[in-house]
DNA sequence: CACAAGTCTTGACTTTGGTCCTTGGTCCAG
DNA sequence: CTGGACCAAGGACCAAAGTCAAGACTTGTG
């Protein structure tokens, strides 16, 4: 399939698909002989991977590290559990954080529906205990 | 205390937090006399809040959304309720891509101690399957 | 009280992640 | 074989989220 295409399935511009391969988000693309290029489905699939785990806040450096984990597994091993560690751990943190916020928008809804008043600031709370001071980052 | 204080303690720099402060994020901010500003503790979680909302993929718009939810708590109860659903859908779509991801790094790693290849893209289809064509965002 | 370290404002600059424009070539339905 | 839709490359432009710099004022410790 060509360019237009594939932006469309994926929701995004071409511009952001071609950009995307020049980022080295998507794996080398075909060429036709007139210099259009012809993706596969898989091109849809990865877009929209990317979308989503720029909602979860990854960076597209971080995206492409992901990527390239499964690109290398059949090489070095080792090093690629390792990195799937670190990943895991950063993806950790981020559930830990999520779930803290789900909770307090749930109370603060629940309370809302009582017609309670919501007591100083449980937004802020729900983040709060967790922050042992790493200053890595 | 003063602003060099509270960006150490928040992990930020100075900077940063006028930048908060310019786009209302902070609440309003104590000058002294001299003009220089005056915080208190509370500003040092507000900042941790935010460096962790962002972490997740909230923007700062998204996240002083979510502040304001409590300010107006007392006031117009209703209305808050709907923005925090509204909230709160969007963390739990993040919740569940997340889990994915999870997932399938797990996966990624037990198949790497193993020492067995890893198949096709693990992590592409992670995510693949919940993609119902939502046209929104 | 001197003076280094901290703070003030204003405005320019940077990076990330795109988006748009222009000029010129390609595709294919009629 | 032609017109309208698509695509290519290159470069300008944009918004978000900071970051840095200059020049002047403040603080508090030796």
């Amino acid at each position: 399939m060509r360019i237009g295409e594939v932006a469309r399935d994926a929701g995004v511009r071409v511009d952001t698909v071609r950009y995307y391969e020049r980022e080295r988000l998507l794996s080398p693309v075909d060429r036709r002989p007139s210099g259009y290029r012809e993706f596969t489905e898989d091109a849809v699939r990865r877009i929209r991977f990317i979308r989503r785990a720029q909602e979860l806040g990854f960076t597209l450096r971080e995206i492409r590290e992901l990527l390239e984990l499964r690109m290398e597994a059949g090489a070095s091993c080792g090093d690629v559990r390792e990195r799937a560690e670190e990943k895991l751990e950063a993806v950790e943190e981020k559930l830990r954080d999520l779930r803290a916020i789900e909770s307090t928008l749930r109370s603060l809804i629940s309370a809302c529906e009582d017609s309670r008043p919501v007591g100083e600031c449980p937004i802020l709370e729900s983040l709060d205990e967790d922050s042992p001071e790493k200053p890595g980052r």
